[in-house]
DNA sequence: GTTTACATACATCCACGCATGTATAAATGA
DNA sequence: TCATTTATACATGCGTGGATGTATGTAAAC
């Protein structure tokens, strides 16, 4: 074969990822070989020398292709999400929001689902994939920080005491979200997600004080307007 | 080398999983060979493949060497725990003393710890490890199982209407737990496990309906008889 | 004498990295 | 606008090392 337009090549390197993801799923990251990647996606181990320079760059760019929007929606789309009722919506409300976003695209979204399995079971973070690790826990340090301000900022517009520290309290609440999308990888037939995800989320902020924002509160059936 | 007594061969046995289980926590298990293995031990591979099959058996054995003891003590001793003070010891207070003790054996056992480090992080649960994967999950349900019927017995003695089924809040409590484990497993500098652990499970308590046992309430020294 | 508890040796396979080949798209120049 | 050049987007081939499994050797315990 001959050189492609760039179109083509870029398809190609969407082929590659969705190959490795496929893989990784079933075989394990180790076990899958650049040679079963590029086969699997009609290419041959040029193709992925080509486009990544080894097994873990492949590996990070499948990792970003879910995450980064999926950060981008954490960081931004929280604060700027159009909000006709109110101007200032309170910061619980968009961790509650956010959250539940989050646990909604895990659900519904196949390949973040993939991705989030592979990243959670079917890899061994050591030595070169350790800057996937670190990255992980940036943005899990964000999170818990940004909900840690919520929290305390949310407290002192209630008057509220909190029962112990807000840093410890993210901690906490970051803790039970992460816990149960993992949980439910691992056996998705067990649980629903999204529904025991807000309800132990209104558990764990009644918890703390806070009164639960009707919006939130979960109901038998959908509600209108969702 | 020869024929050693069945002291010194049980003795190499325990040398491989010690070595298994430093090299498979700083190297990942697929990265590191049974050569690796019977190199640090001081044997050879003929002696790995005389007490393992293979290395899924070996890991199997590595894992079972802590998680035996761990479960024994999350069924048995959780319900046989000596206490002078009452007969009938409450079904919550069952479950928060066994959930502090596990916390307690992971922040203070190495072993544990590395061998949950490697459990969670440095292995890939693909075809031949696919029975630990459905032993982990047996464990899980049965733990969760337990906390769903205690947590209904103690609804029903006190008279109190639960926000969700018990069994949606056993699961709950689970995540909170796993993921506090889990995320200080990442990060062990990042916050005192067993601190927020007691705190974050009595919010959650707490959120549920539940009064907080007196015992468990976090304090900022250690209690007399601790 | 037989079995145990290994050590040693052998054969096979496969994954990786790199080097090199190559047809074509895209840039360049006239 | 077209011919020429150059860079691109791969495919192919080679060398190497290492891991696994198995077969066999062997000395001491039983």
């Amino acid at each position: 074969m001959a050189r492609r337009t760039k179109e083509d090549a870029l398809a190609t390197r969407n082929k590659l990822l969705d190959s490795a993801e496929y893989l990784f799923q079933s075989q394990g990251v180790s076990r899958t070989s650049l040679q079963d990647i590029a086969r699997r996606a009609g290419a041959t181990r040029g193709a992925v020398y080509w486009h990544f320079t080894d097994k873990a760059a492949l590996f990070n760019a499948m990792i970003e292709r879910v995450t980064l929007p999926l950060e981008a929606a954490f960081s931004d789309d929280a604060d700027l999400r159009p909000n006709s009722s109110s101007v200032d919506v309170d910061a619980l409300l968009k961790i509650r929001r956010a959250t539940v976003e989050a646990l909604r695209q895990i659900v519904n979204d196949a390949q973040t689902r993939r991705v989030f399995e592979v990243a959670t079971q079917k890899v061994e973070y050591v030595d070169e994939l350790h800057t996937v690790r670190l990255r992980h826990l940036a943005i899990r340090q964000s999170f818990v920080s940004r909900f840690e301000q919520s929290i305390e900022s949310a407290a002192k517009r209630d008057g509220l005491l909190l029962p112990m520290p807000a840093a410890l309290a993210a901690r906490g609440f970051h803790a039970l979200i992460d816990g149960l999308i993992q949980n439910w990888l691992l056996d998705q037939t067990a649980f629903d997600l999204l529904d025991v995800g807000q309800r132990a989320m209104n558990i764990y902020l009644k918890g703390l004080g806070f009164s639960i924002t009707p919006e939130y509160e979960t109901q038998p059936g959908p509600r209108p307007g969702w």
